[in-house]
DNA sequence: TTGACAAACGATAATCATTATCGTTTAATA
DNA sequence: TATTAAACGATAATGATTATCGTTTGTCAA
């Protein structure tokens, strides 16, 4: 018998099987393959990647359909945006070390003082070779505004 | 005699004026309404509505042009980008709530788990109203290999 | 001041990322 | 196995951003 470990993407693809049923997804082969490649590349790749990757097992999948799954997959929590603040630029004119709460719903974004927090504290190193220059903590949540209008509906 | 802080915008801006002369920058018109604007507005906006808003004093300005100087301005540390990892979308098949390490040169991200941290505490409560769902801290700066080429030159 | 020159501007075309449309194919299930 | 809604592939459309290019404008030295 094996040890789960040994496998951990049998166990995810399995729970992709059970996740998708659950949501009412067909289970297609491209859903599949689209979902097993994210999960193998174990890094945090572009749509444009992860097309280029699935090509290589359907070479006849369309971008359009890589797009389309992956919003699935978002929606569905199977997967997650890097950066739920991703999309059009946004500049800050507050050039001081500060962080940020992040409104997921219409993606306002409040400003918190450095001060406001205690010191983000590591427990182990980082990886050897890496040269720190700053850190921000990002608070993902419903600001004030959203908040009620969900909770009116 | 005014005490500083009456006009915080007024310091800002001509530090603006001398940070162009140091950074060998032409003191344009377009250039400091622009900075004036995005510095006035204190929101997180998108260059698109800056454009809208600088376009009430300057009707005749060009899209082109507020991107060539939120560009320079980034360039040269006036502004800064809320979220660096931004433009394309990027996915990541680990769902669970960890930490980024983030390389400003090359935009590898690479994880670091939760409990890789002391978890985040606030010195002062969030603003009332907001539904907090997760945080998440970011390491900006140079991963190992960028790091390394930037030290050969 | 003025004149020369590089930098910046405005208009607009080009590119890149993403979404929408639509006719065809396929998975779910009865 | 037949029905049907969901998903697919091809491709057009949109939105964000960058590039190009001829004209205008700061900068700086004469």
């Amino acid at each position: 018998m094996q040890r789960p470990d040994e496998h951990p993407q049998a166990s995810a693809v399995q729970e992709f099987r059970d996740r998708c049923r659950a949501a009412g997804l067909a289970l297609t082969h491209q859903r599949e393959i689209i979902f097993r490649t994210v999960y193998e590349m174990r890094s945090h790749p572009t749509p444009e990647a992860i097309y280029e990757k699935v090509r290589e097992q359907i070479p006849s999948i369309s971008l359009g359909t890589v797009y389309k799954n992956l919003k699935t997959f978002l929606d569905t929590g199977l997967l997650r945006e890097v950066s739920p603040m991703h999309g059009s630029l946004r500049v800050d004119a507050n050039t001081e070390d500060h962080h940020h709460l992040v409104c997921t719903e219409c993606r306002t974004v409040i400003d918190l003082g450095e001060d406001d927090l205690e010191p983000a504290r590591l427990r182990r190193p980082l990886p050897e070779g890496f040269v720190l220059k700053r850190c921000a903590v990002e608070f993902y949540g419903l600001c004030p505004q959203c908040a009620a209008e969900i909770h009116k509906s």
